[in-house]
Formats: structure tokens, sequence, C-alpha cells
RNA sequence: UCCCCGAUAGCUCAAUAGGUAGAGCGAGCGGCUGUUAACCGCUAGGUCGUAGGUUCGAGCCCUACUCGGGGAGCCA
């Protein structure tokens, strides 16, 4: 592939030369008989100096007039300077315009969510849309990247199925020439027969939910990619995942640090994230739970939230007090613009507030045997700074194909990974059992019918060997990384419960 | 499915005690040679989500509905 355009990307090796960049105007500030022209190309952004006399009449008057996100093609020499976005500018002497965009939606002002997923297919050109992009490849790339230099080989598993991964999950069902089917919710049981072929394999793909999930941690529609190895206990596997996760932030680290700030990630937080990570059992962490250190830990919490809560009660009212008559319209502008972010933030402290004896009440009052809830995961994960393992489930909260632990029998082989700092759960897996009796008796007592399971089983039959994998949620991996507060705004299309945009 | 919040200009939000609907951005025109969500001046832009009710009078109060946001359960 050959192009005459330069890319912004490019630009450190082209200082000092004359070259073209074709791109969309991204915003502009114009000042008398000098234009700032901030231009974006697909591969960063790059602000191009228009100043008259430099470049023929026509084009400077055409450049005044034309409005956001209008195609062209600017000419120019290409020199370093500090204050532009990303660190080089142009000096523009030709320009040609290719497509003028009037009445572009998307302001350089705040928009809310419901306007901007109603224009997705436009936003996604806004830059924490594109930086956000740009790492969830990262991510993907780094995933295949790991994979595939550490010996596993890709298995494609079916997304129409007709055989389900967890018990009475909610599934998307699909007419297949008159028989019902549904969509997959995990490639797990057909890869363990190819793990049975080549040892070590991994899937990647869409899997479906239909789970009536309205939170900011779901989608219905997600990216996942499950590793599965034959010949693995539970240390191993958890190694595998620990090495596995911090070679995506290593990655992303080295090659989107850029990125990273624009979206002001944690950076420092990112970079402690190296083997090994935390590794408690649920039995541990049900003790954490009803200690009365995280009893502690929540009051507080709550003191600080309700400190937060003051002060910006008390920032509101000075803000709102102020005799506006006085100020100059861009320090208005600012202070509104303070208000709105202030009060958005004051609604989520509230919340916080309200949930946190709630949360508090759970916890203390967890059980033994009770499936960790969301707010449980949130806690253990505030704890930590590093992601955690936790493992031995009890056996009746899990899925049927879970391996029972031989040395205690009320939990099965199993282990989620909490991101750090109270994102959450991004992983989920399991070494799955491998005695024929024993998951033939795991299915009835769940109610499901060994027949639909008989290719399942046939594993067990020929050649059974201890064999475990997991599944990774890429969108609440870049949601993590890239410190997203909701998971719809690491995938370019988002499919969320009752609602899909476009 | 349940709980909380919201809907006012293209967008983000105001409207004090129920009394003539307001600002910024965006759009259009003009001014300004270093701007960083630039700035300054002018212009256009509204059936206050829908339906009903209370009232001399409703953006504001009441009822229902629609749509949206957040949270719970469940999960990656």
């Amino acid at each position: 592939m050959s192009s005459n355009y330069t890319t912004i990307k490019s630009l450190s090796e082209n200082t000092g030369k004359q070259v073209t960049l074709a791109g969309w105007l991204y915003n502009s500030r114009a000042s008398g008989k000098i234009q700032f022209l901030i231009i974006r190309d697909g591969t960063g952004l790059c602000q191009c100096i228009v100043e008259k006399g430099n470049v023929p009449d026509e084009i400077f008057e055409q450049l005044k007039h034309i409005g956001q996100e209008s195609s062209l093609t600017v000419t120019g020499t290409i020199r370093a300077e500090p204050r532009s976005v990303g660190g080089y500018e142009m000096a523009v002497t030709d320009a040609k315009i290719i497509s003028v965009s009037e009445g572009y939606p998307i302001t350089p002002k705040s928009h809310g969510i419901d306007f901007l997923l109603k224009n997705r297919h436009l936003h996604l050109r806004s830059h924490l849309q594109w930086c956000i992009l740009k790492i969830r490849h990262t991510v993907i790339d780094a995933v295949r990247r790991f994979f595939n230099d550490n010996g596993f080989t890709l298995i494609d598993t079916p997304i129409i199925t007709s055989i389900a991964g967890e018990e009475e999950q909610s599934l998307f069902e699909v007419d297949y020439f008159g028989t019902p089917l549904h969509l997959t919710q995990t490639g797990q049981l057909h890869l363990e027969s190819a793990a049975m072929s080549c040892g070590k394999v991994y899937c990647f793909g869409p899997t479906f939910r239909a789970e009536k999930s309205k939170t900011r941690r779901h989608l219905t529609e997600f990216w996942m990619v499950e590793p599965e190895v034959a010949f693995i206990e539970l240390p191993g596997l958890l190694e595998l995942a620990e090495n596995f996760v911090s070679s995506i932030v290593s990655r992303v680290l080295s090659d989107n640090r850029a990125e990273l700030e624009a979206l002001g990630a944690n950076i420092e937080a990112l970079e402690k994230i190296t083997p090994p990570f935390y590794r408690l059992t649920y039995t541990d962490c049900v003790n954490i739970l009803t200690s009365d250190k995280t009893k502690d830990f929540l009051v507080n919490q709550l003191q600080e939230f309700l400190e937060e809560k003051k002060q910006i009660e008390t920032r509101i009212t000075e803000l709102e007090s102020q005799d506006t008559g006085k100020l100059k319209q861009w320090q208005k502008d600012k202070n509104a613009a303070e208000l709105i972010e202030l009060r958005s933030t004051l609604a989520e402290t509230e919340i916080k507030i309200e949930n946190n004896p709630r949360h508090a009440q759970l916890a203390a009052a967890f059980k033994w045997g009770k499936d960790l809830g969301g707010s449980d995961e949130t806690i253990i994960s505030l704890m930590h700074d590093k992601p955690i393992f936790v493992t031995h489930y009890p056996k009746q909260a899990k899925a049927f194909y879970m391996k029972t632990d031989r040395e205690n029998e009320d939990v099965v082989l199993n282990f989620d990974m909490l991101a750090p700092a109270g994102f959450g759960e991004i992983i989920g897996g399991s070494i799955r059992e491998d005695d024929y009796d024993r998951l033939v008796s795991r299915i009835n007592k769940q109610g499901l019918k060994p027949e639909n399971y008989e290719w399942y089983l046939d594993l067990r039959k020929y050649g059974s060997v201890p064999h475990g994998g997991f599944g990774l949620g890429i969108e609440r991996t870049v949601a993590w990384l890239t410190d997203q507060k909701h998971i719809r705004q690491c995938i370019p299309f988002p499919r969320m419960m009752d609602k899909v945009y476009i």
C-alpha cells in the first residue's frame, strides 16, 4: 500500500520537510490573519497554521468558512512545537477542500451519553473515543501475540450452538431452519475438545448474554478470549492468567502511553501490574468480608464520601453565589462547566453514600456458600493494588463443569480474577471436571440432561486428562486499563439490555 | 423484574415563592497575527417528552404513559 500523503503519526521523521496531510478538520480557531486548524487523519492530531500571505488568498477565505469535520488535504512544512497537540505543527502553504461539512452535531462542548450513543457513528471520530479504539486494538493484538508466541493454536468455536456452558442462563434464541438454537455464551465446551487435539488452544470472538443486566459492567454482546490447556492444574492456570494479563498491560503501556494519558488513566497503577498477583480463596474472602477490618474500611469509606460530598456542595454554593455580573465571559463559561461537572460528581457520590450501608450489610451478613456479589468483589478489589485471584468457590454456586477439589469436596478448582482499585471481575476460569462419573452426577444434580452433553462426556471417556482454562472479557479489560466508568465506551458499537442505538 | 433520578433551543444547562422562556456552545455575518473547549460584537433559533387534571394563570403542583440515566440481582 502506498500513498502520497504523510501520516500525522510519522511527523517526527518529517520535521523541516514539506508534506501533505489528508484528513478531517477536528477544530479550528481563527484570529484575523492567522488560523489554527486542528487536523486529524486517523493516526493523530496536528495543528496546522494558516497565515495570510503564505497561502493563496482564496484558500485562506475558504478555510475560514469550512465546518468541523470537513475533509481536506493540507500541504506545508513540519516543525516541532511543544505548545501544539502532538508536539508538531504544520506551516501551511496550500490546502484543498475535499468535502465541506456543515452543522456537525458533536461540538467541542460537553454532550449527554444518550446523544453521543445516538451519534456513535460520528462520536467514534472524537479524540478520546479514538484513543479507546487504539487501546482496544493493542489489547486484542497483545492477546493474540501472547497465545501465538506461547504455543497455543487458535480454534474458532461456533457462534450458533446447541449446548449451554452455564446452567439456565438467559440465551439469545435463534430460529435455525425451524430448530431453536442459541447464540454462544462461551466457546469453552467446544474448546475442551480441541485442547485434546492440540494441547494448548484458544478461541476469540463475540459472545452473547441475554441477561437483564443494566449496569456499567455489562453488554449483551461482547468479545471474549478463552484459552484452554491440557495437563494443567490450578496453580499453573493462575500463573498463565497473571502472565497473560501482565503482558497485555505492558504492551498497552509501551504502545499507547499518549492515549492513556489523554484518557486520564492511572499509568503508575498500571506499571505495578506484574506477577505475582494476589491469591485468596473464596473462604479467605468470606473471612475478609465479615471481618471488623472490612467494617472499618467501609465506615471510613462512608466518611470519605460524606466529606467529599460536603466539599463539592461548598464549592457549588461558592460558584452559585458569585456575582456573575462582574465576571468576564470566559470565567462564566468556565464556572458553568465546573458546575455541571460538580453536579454529576455529586450525584455519583450520593449514590455511593446510599449504597455503602447496603454493601456493608451484605458483606457483614455474608454466609459461606453464596456466590460473591458485585459489591463484595468491589470491596475485595478496593483493598488491593494488583489483580486478585479468588479461588475455590463453593460447589453449589458454580457451573457443572468445574472440577471438584479432591481435598475438599465442598469447593471447586476455579478462580475469578478481580482487577484492582474497585474495578472488579475481568476473568473467570476453572479446572474442568475430568472424571466421567463425577461429571455425569454433576450434570444430573443441576437438573441438566446428560444426553445433551454426550460428546462433551466423550472427552472423559477417551483419554481424559486434567485440563482447564478461563475467559477474559475484552471490554472489561479495556475499561479497566483506560479508567472508563462505563464499559459501553470500550466497544465500537455497544449492545446493551433493551438498547441498540445503531 | 425491583428501587432512585431525569426529560426546557441542534447540544449542555438555567429559570428564584405558580406570574411575559434565558445563557453559553454550535450555525450565519463581521473584528482581531500564537490560539489551546480562543476571544469580542451582531443575527437567526422554542407547541418546555405525550395525554389529562388543579388554578384567574402551569416549564414549575397532581395522575397516567413514553423515553432516557443510575443502581440491585446475574455475570466476562
